[in-house]
DNA sequence: TTTATTGTATATTGTATATGTACAATAGGC
DNA sequence: GCCTATTGTACATATACAATATACAATAAA
């Protein structure tokens, strides 16, 4: 699968371009549907697909590299790591309860029924539960 | 309970701090902890908590009472309204779904095990079935 | 050895954030 | 009713960040 082809961007969504780009990316990679060894597009072939500069694109990549998912030679482009997943710090674990609850209170506030909210969560669980999101 | 005895700001965060402030009163907002009728602190009681400009403050309160969350007016100070939800966008639905995919993400590459991720979520949504969570 | 391709570095420009300062509205005291 | 202190608001400014334009450096392949 090209990342361009499901990878979206809004350039009006206020949050920095290169941010959506490393999060898009990251989902992808966690869940698996990029597997280690894959080649990602060249900075500028994804520029290109997304209509932006392909410094920025450069910029989400390496804040990738630097995660430990891809490795980023020039000439080579950005291949996919085999990762392990660091020992967690405690701040890590902080982090994302509260960030999962403001995230809950944004989609009530935008009116998603709580049911919604409820079952997504327990899907997603699920799905981690059963080791099928890596 | 008082905001600023609970809500931390992380000037090194990167996250601006008037979003900091606007999703920390919100999950707040949403879990309860503030109920209809009652009054926030003034815009400049609270900089001077947080340590910063009474503009910031302000900044974030004018979010919060764009959202319906907050009545705001000079002299009075912000007083937390009883608000209904909204019918949902598709789009908000999309976007929860999203963005909590791309939080799940960060988690599990900053190392928080997976179980912990799922237990977690499970307990928001038990929360959320119960009605423990307005 | 040459060349095309790829990531990188630097400068520039526009935009957003946080602040400083001044203003406008108004509840409360007299 | 008028004054005054308190509160949110408006606007200008400094600074930092994001996205781009352009040039450069490394290197696989011919």
């Amino acid at each position: 699968m090209r990342s361009s082809r499901t990878l979206r961007i809004d350039l009006a969504s206020g949050q920095p371009v290169y941010e959506q780009i490393v999060s898009g990316l990251r989902a992808f990679l966690v869940s698996g549907e990029f597997k280690s060894g894959e080649q990602l597009p060249t900075v500028r072939q994804l520029a290109i697909d997304l209509g932006i500069h392909h410094n920025t694109v450069a910029e989400a990549y390496r804040v990738l590299a630097e995660e430990g998912w891809l490795d980023l030679r020039r000439r080579r482009g950005a291949m996919v790591l085999d990762r392990r997943d660091p020992k967690a710090t405690p701040e890590a674990k902080q982090d994302f309860r509260k960030h999962l609850e403001e995230l809950i209170a944004k989609a009530i506030t935008n009116g998603v029924p709580r049911s919604a909210i409820a079952d997504r969560m327990a899907d997603m669980a699920k799905k981690l539960g059963q080791g099928g999101t890596r």
